[in-house]
RNA sequence: GCGCCUGUAGCUCAGUCGGAUAGAGCACCCGCCUUCUAAGCGGGUUGUCGCAGGUUCGAUUCCUGCCAGGCGCACCA
């Protein structure tokens, strides 16, 4: 079920009043395609602003004033709203009627967990690619970022409406796996690891598993041996991954093996496709595909004159691949040592007959800094710095770890500061939500206790006045146009954000409206209203926190 | 050299259809639990929104040029 938010209603409300001026004849000009309207961070500005007669004033030869007041009578005339003030240089100051206002906590209790749930993206089949490691090691910070949000994001996109398959892609062929491999070998027979080989102490401890796991392993033949370490180490460290990440609660619908495509055949499909495009064509010995057609900097080699293939291949091969299997949109979330990829991915996109500015979408994350006692962690396999995803979730938590990496925008750096993460205080936005969320539990245990009436059968929305409670009630609304948002910029962080201010919002209310009735009073409907907004506001944050992958816990 | 990202309070950061006095948390100071979870609430202090131009009624937001930092520019994976 969707609802129309407030602000689309009173969105729609206004371009009718607009509409009906330029009818009349009062009003030169056309009507706006979207209605600037916000809520004003100051409360005497009413629950909504627009500044929508400062734009329309200058086509109509009017000032904004005068074309406000062109508007004003026709939204007092709406049920909904109780007062119209035109302030400043024009701006169209709105509020509402509290206790229409207060319907609300009717439709989100009725709607409970599909309060929120939009319909922008209905019918839109997404490919969500993330993370996409090399199962040569466990996961370490930098994936954590995209484990976080590429998990928040694809919940948010199904929020939205998308049927959304969220993708691993396995980087298990070539050099890489041979050397891992090789260095598993290496370690198990005491050998030295080779040159550029994977040196990290877990190499050691993959090699002690598969020795365990496959007697006899050190006596296969000395040619392919570091063929069995690789198969039995891969099959080893994937399932390593794949257990941290459902630890994480970061789930995948398809983890995409790089060679099942070679196996399939994919890539000489994907080529021939491509060639049907007339992008393909041979130089040097090599094949290329002329991604210069498409704004790449320069012409990509799919087979080397040696006749391999380059990852690049792969590349267009998944690619085509994804597209073959019905996404509409295949986005792709990488770091920012990998945004040179970007202009090769779109025109590979471009390449093969589709519009890179619908069908492919990279978005691209920022690095995160990671301090602990107040010293920068570089991240070296070296040095053996490296801070693992598990690591991480050890020192912190899953929550805590969750939300700190989703509430920031991704394309700034970020520093985690596992000091400040470590501690269970208010320094942890993460705490201030999950506490306004424990706290509602509480409040509610007790309005059961009390046996205070609770349902909708027992709320009179005209009791709801306080001005704590308008601003709650307002807050309440703006949540399904924050999700909504949150999925069309692919921005979760935006999740956060409103969770936190919502949060602060609710504490208000609660320092200032009781709940339950004092000493030996009786339960009264303001009191049972009340119990229903609070039910309305857990539901809204247990919402929230579930896009992102939360805990919303009843307790704290 | 070319390209992408970033530069907002002492610190970490919000602020994307251009809007009213630029916000939050932390830090610092002062109040509030003999009645709902004080992991909370209320109040106080903090800014050349990197610099310089331009667009217009209005720019932290859009355009251009600089300055500073991060990252990237393979017949590697």
């Amino acid at each position: 079920m969707t609802t129309q938010s407030q602000s689309e209603a009173l969105a729609a409300a206004i371009t009718a009043a607009i509409g009906a001026a330029i009818e009349r004849g009062d009003l030169l000009g056309t009507i706006p395609v979207t209605i600037p309207l916000e809520r004003p961070k100051n409360r005497d500005h009413g629950d909504y602003a627009t500044s929508v007669a400062l734009q329309l004033a200058k086509p109509a030869g009017k000032s904004p004033r005068a074309v406000a007041e062109l508007l004003q009578s026709d939204l007092l005339a709406l049920e909904s709203v109780s007062a119209v003030e035109i302030a400043g240089p024009g701006f169209i100051n709105i509020t509402l009627n509290r206790s229409s206002q207060a319907e609300l906590v009717r439709t989100i209790l009725s709607s409970a967990q599909q309060y929120g749930i939009g319909n922008a993206l209905n019918g839109v089949a997404i490919n969500l690619e993330f993370i996409s490691a090399n199962p040569t090691g466990p996961l370490h910070l930098g994936h954590t970022r995209w484990a976080a949000v590429g998990d928040a994001l694809g919940r948010v996109l199904t929020a939205a409406g998308a049927q959304v398959t969220r993708e691993f892609y396995i980087n298990d062929r070539g050099n890489q796996m041979d050397l891992f491999g090789k260095s598993v070998e290496a370690a198990a027979l005491g050998l030295p690891i080779p040159e550029d080989g994977y040196q990290g102490g877990y190499i050691n401890d993959l090699a002690d598993v598969v020795v365990a796991e496959n007697p006899g392993i050190k006596d296969a033949a000395a040619d392919t041996r570091y063929e069995s370490f690789r198969e039995a180490a891969y099959k080893v460290q994937l399932a390593q991954q794949q257990g941290v990440l459902n630890t994480f609660n970061t789930h995948f619908d398809v983890w995409f093996s790089e060679r099942s495509l070679h196996e399939a055949g994919a890539v000489e499909h994907g080529i021939d496709k491509l060639r049907q495009q007339g992008h393909v064509f041979d130089s040097e010995g090599a094949i290329w595909l002329r991604t210069t057609d498409f704004g790449d900097d320069k012409d990509r080699v799919i087979t080397k004159a040696n006749g391999d293939l380059t990852y690049f291949a792969s590349d267009t091969a998944y690619y085509i691949n994804k597209r073959e299997r019905g996404f509409d949109i295949c986005i792709y979330m990488l770091g920012a040592d990998h945004h040179g990829y970007v202009n090769r991915l779109r025109a590979t996109a471009a390449c093969a007959g589709d519009n890179p500015d619908y069908n492919v979408e990279i978005l691209i994350g920022q690095l995160v800094k990671i301090m602990e006692g107040g010293e920068e962690v570089k991240l070296s396999k070296r040095a053996g710095t490296i801070i693992t995803l598990e690591e991480l979730v050890e020192k912190v938590g899953v929550d805590a770890a969750r939300y700190t990496l989703i509430r920031y925008p991704v394309d700034t750096p970020m520093v985690m500061d596992i000091d400040i993460l470590r501690r269970n205080t208010n320094e942890n936005p993460v705490y201030y939500v999950q506490y306004a969320h424990a706290r509602i539990a509480a409040v509610l245990r007790n309005v059961a206790e009390l046996s205070i009436p609770m349902g909708l059968d027992h709320f009179d929305p005209t009791q709801l006045t306080h001005d704590r409670e308008n601003e709650l009630l307002g807050t309440l609304a703006e949540f399904p146009s924050v999700v909504a948002a949150a999925a069309q910029f692919r921005e979760p962080h935006r999740i956060a954000r409103y969770l936190e201010e919502l949060a602060g919002v609710y504490h208000g209310f609660y320092a200032d409206c009781r709940v339950l009735p004092l000493g030996d009073d009786v339960a009264s409907p303001l009191h049972s209203a009340r119990a229903n907004l609070c039910a309305a506001t857990k539901q809204v944050i247990k919402n929230g926190l579930d896009l992102l992958g939360v805990s919303a816990p009843e307790r704290m």
